[in-house]
DNA sequence: GGTAATCATTGATCTGGATCAGAAGATTCC
DNA sequence: GGAATCTTCTGATCCAGATCAATGATTACC
């Protein structure tokens, strides 16, 4: 399955295989022996640039394979009764898409490119069938499940109680938390979504969304240049959101 | 594991082993064999039931076991920064809790139960080794966790997108939905939850709740008596929502 | 079985963020 | 390169649902 000798599709010679991949680190194969990175690595496809609009699956179709994001921004979306969209996820680099389609053996979403976008495409029936010879393998995806199913759930915490203020400043610093865990800047990124996608995934309007950003501009927390953002004042964001290290003892009353 | 033999333990003679529990068919093993069944039934332990109140496990707390309601209910829940409580999820009988703490190795909500509560406790290293020796109890357990994310997901668009009305009705048609997936009735059934824990959930006020329960009765969408619902006229009920059997269409556009 | 505590309901008022409207910037695409 | 189409921003207005307040109805607990 490598694409070593396929031309017709995309495959980067520096980092056709998982062994060379700058995400190696990040993405399944955590620890994985050499050999066993060599068995992945057969069944991975490296599929041809997605372009920005364009879709990687949609809602309804069956599911095969999830995807490994190696460069560019995802987003996936419900169509709600009235048409209009409801985002529910951002992927950046390393991450995994298309884990909800495993259940019904259909994509329960849409998924589409912000951008240019590269992804590695992982049919599942194999990736199962490893996980039975490679137990941190299996363990690794139980992991990555388990962590997506937490972050929704703090997700539902967001939505369901947060005002915009903190809403805007919880999404910015996970984005800012994601790309410094995997080498970039946490304080200076560009937001690959527009101010309309912020809000639709936010649960607010557009315009709101632009104000607060205003705000936080002027009151210094922030500099903004177009979709190019910095993160000035780490401190005043986080108390803004509330970070709370001891929501165990608080939990224990 | 097994408690026949283990006096300190809670276990009804009727329900004591997997093969015999009513639940069978909806919970873990779904189609497997009775040799399968068996070393299911070895892992898990049976526990003692827990008083309404009582907790689960705590957030915070070690993973170690996920758990599987014979009966009652439970709800999760996070401690927010100001020390309120968010609830993420509600569990009736043959639901799994716990699956969130696989990824960091402790629990990252508590759970706590509504009314008296029985569950099944299954370590997570047993059922993860177990799940290597039967094919179909592997793929049960990842349909399961898929299963979960599409479900969060479409919380959060229901939090992100829907007015009170649409919020509520959502939750007793979902409720609803799960009772009549194992045998009770779809229209008729008891809230084990508070008007508070509801808004809670649905990022409401308690007052919104009730006035919306207040509406949909007068217009004779529902019967209320306190904790009892039932539901009258479902047609109009699922119009409320919006139910889109057509989504994967309109995303094609 | 009686008192305290919690829960549910209803009404009155207030407000955060939605919606409407318009004016600049950016992008896209012939 | 310029018209058409998005995107962002800002101001004005409005409203769904929060908050405040008060009174019954249940439930829990000595």
């Amino acid at each position: 399955m490598s694409m070593a000798h396929t031309p017709s599709r995309f495959n980067s010679p520096l980092t056709s295989h998982c062994q060379n991949c700058s995400l190696s680190a990040l993405c399944l194969p955590i620890a994985l022996a050499d050999e066993d990175i060599n068995k992945l690595d057969q069944i991975i496809e490296r599929k041809k640039p997605l372009k920005k609009g364009e879709f990687l699956f949609r809602q309804g179709d069956t599911f095969n394979s999830v995807y490994a994001v190696r460069s560019g921004t995802l987003k996936t979306f419900n169509i709600t009764s009235y048409g209009e969209e409801q985002i529910t996820g951002f992927y950046c680099p390393s991450e995994l898409v298309g884990l909800s389609g495993i259940d019904s053996n259909k994509y329960p979403v849409s998924a589409k490119a912000l951008e240019t976008t590269t992804v590695c495409e992982i049919p599942f029936t194999h990736l199962e069938d490893l996980s039975v010879q490679i137990p941190s393998l299996r363990h690794q995806l139980f992991r990555i499940m388990s962590r997506k199913i937490s972050d929704d759930q703090q997700m539902m915490v967001l939505l369901g109680k947060k005002n915009a203020d903190e809403k805007v400043a919880s999404f910015l610093l996970n984005l800012s938390n994601r790309f410094k865990i995997r080498g970039y800047s946490a304080s200076s990124f560009r937001l690959s979504m527009s101010r309309g996608e912020i809000g639709n995934y936010l649960g607010l309007a557009v315009e709101t969304v632009s104000r607060v950003i205003t705000r936080f501009q002027k009151s210094e927390l922030i500099h903004v240049d177009g979709k190019e953002i910095e993160i000035l004042n780490f401190p005043e964001m986080q108390k803004l959101i509330g970070v709370a290290s001891d929501c165990g003892k608080i939990a224990r009353i």
